[in-house]
DNA sequence: CATCCGGCCGTAAACGTTTACGGATTGTCG
DNA sequence: CGACAATCCGTAAACGTTTACGGCCGGATG
């Protein structure tokens, strides 16, 4: 592996010093004949700039990471789709630490920026931000956007953007759509408590039938894990349990799917004998038959606010801290009106 | 922003050279003392090796670039899934580039990688590898993995591994199925013929069919694009054009998700009147009513393989280029049988 | 003609590492 | 006690850029 021309190797051949040819390629005034020479012998030895030593003395690496739970997460598929286009535009690399959801990965990322191989990070933190998150980012001095919730206390030292969803109201308008028409047994299909969204979701379920004034009925309520066949299982189990109940909230479109799997074994009808609600609205709700009632949490739309903001401070400095929340909406399907003539659309 | 302390830093702070602290950090042999005065002076100051300066000296970066036509393509994801963890296993971080289809834009990542941010590429070319492509890869003196097929006669200088599938005995295994269980009027629901996989799959359609001793109609073939909608497109044209179809083989899942769309807007029972396949075997085959009977390409297995030759090259040095073949299987399901009692499964 | 000013350009330092080389120290052995 | 080997460490160069600084040369001006 022969190693290509250098600055160095420019300058010889063009008789000229390297700082000359280094004016040249980044465009600062020179004398219309060097520039020629230079010119000339760059494009002769097919001169590329060497990005790692350009980085070592700009101080910046022109990368920035996004760093997710599980790159197979529809969610997290609709975010990097909106991320990498505006980082592209930007003169930005990308660079995806898919954690697995195992949280020493997801510190490591974080202790990793002190390494400097990239200008800034979007992280969406599975857990939550915890003190240890928090001494890596301020450790960092590099800027941070967090999509998820942060802790109240931010110390000054952090550059910490956040974008966040309400999926409080998000369940509140799942459940008032429910009750409009006509549902009054609603269970709840949720993730693990001790994720964020988990435990957000549950309070938000609470709050939502007191809202209506339904009562909190524990057999409709089952816990589990956000994935297809975890699903699955909570969904046989709600309905051993409770066979009366008409509707079911389900915490993402995995579970949802999940419990369609499992209405569907039963013979039960969907949206007739049980009405189902997805949350996340990934390209999958279009895909069921029937197609899935989801609740939006604008995944799409916090890609790109937590790029914006990550480009805004690393073009323009320090400024204070800021906060995106993007409001949920609900996209009604078939799974909760009666079967549609058309169903589908684009993905 | 102030600066971390650097490999000076603690050079000054234990009282030896910056050699010194080199070796102890990189664990060559050194006295026991000056071992003990480094690693501590490194912990008070929480020093973190700046990476970029070791990438300029080692003139290697511990990055791996994956280019792929669209990141929200669920075949791209299922590599991704597997490329990841198989890189950070081995040190590497990965960089994700998701061209749009744009050629430019493609080659423009071949050609970036003379500027030496990454160590290696992993690239699956839409359009197949051009001239230019080839051109690009001599060039950057990088070892490519390109997935896809590869042209004739690839240069000495080409540090080029393969990894192919065939998607001609794909095709074949989908229409011997759907020959076996009976379909004698099998249509073709093409992408556009100017791509590798639509050229190959159009032309192992005709194969097929003629090993089966059944007739090629015109009338029974339709190309559009990859995409749900054009699939939808397309379903609609044939079954107008040749109502007396039987089944449909559709060149990837999104096309077979269009075409399930049309077939139940038109009250054809899926697989009673018209079976359906896809291809790619992507997680949206499990999630459809009925569940989609699909060619599995071995997507994981291909991002496994491309990985694995890249780190091979990268690790071992030198050597002839490989192809790997991963073998087609026919996963199926509910689209070509009768119901099943219990669909689904984890994603 | 002497002076000054401005435009170009070359020298050298800096970014933060790794490592070849040789000098110093210590210990061993004759 | 002297010579030599073995260890350990420090100096300095190198990786490929960008850029501060000062020198040189030309022309304009008094």
């Amino acid at each position: 592996m022969t190693e290509g021309p250098t600055i160095t190797t420019i300058a010889q051949r063009a008789g000229v010093s390297i700082a000359s040819v280094s004016r040249v390629l980044n465009g600062l005034p020179t004398r219309e004949d060097t520039v020629r020479r230079v010119m000339r012998a760059a494009d002769e030895l097919g001169y590329v700039p060497n990005s790692v030593a350009r980085s070592l003395r700009n101080r910046r690496t022109d990368q920035i990471a996004f760093a997710m739970a599980d790159i197979g997460n529809p969610v997290y598929v609709a975010m990097v789709r909106e991320v990498q286009p505006l980082l592209k535009e930007a003169g930005y690399r990308l660079l995806i630490h898919s954690t697995d959801g195992d949280a020493e990965d997801e510190l490591g990322v974080l202790r990793g920026l002190r390494e400097r191989y990239v200008d800034g990070l979007i992280i969406s933190p599975l857990r939550g931000v915890t003190e240890e998150h928090v001494e890596a980012i301020v450790a960092a001095r590099a800027p941070v956007v967090v999509i998820g919730s942060l802790p109240e206390d931010m110390p000054d030292g952090a550059l910490v953007d956040n974008v966040r969803t309400d999926s409080r109201t998000g369940v509140r308008l799942a459940l008032d759509h429910l009750h409009a028409i006509g549902r009054r047994r609603i269970g709840f299909l949720n993730g693990p408590l001790g994720t964020v969204p988990g435990a957000a979701r549950a309070a938000a379920y609470r709050e939502a039938l007191e809202a209506l004034d339904l009562p909190y009925d524990e057999d409709l309520v089952e816990v589990g894990d956000f994935y297809r066949d975890s699903g699955a299982r909570a969904a046989r189990a709600l309905l051993a349990r409770a066979p009366g109940v008409d509707a079911l909230m389900c915490a993402n479109d995995l579970i949802a799917l999940g419990a369609l799997d499992v209405l569907r074994e039963q013979g039960r009808d969907v949206p007739g004998d049980v009405a189902v609600v997805g949350m996340d609205d990934t390209d999958l709700a279009s895909v069921t038959w029937p197609t899935l009632t989801s609740v939006s949490l604008g995944s799409a739309e916090r890609g790109r606010a937590a790029a914006g903001l990550l480009l805004d401070r690393l073009q323009n400095g320090p400024r204070e801290p800021r906060v995106v929340v993007v409001r949920p909406s609900l996209t009604i399907r078939g799974s909760t009106t009666l079967p549609e003539a058309s169903p589908g659309g684009a993905r």
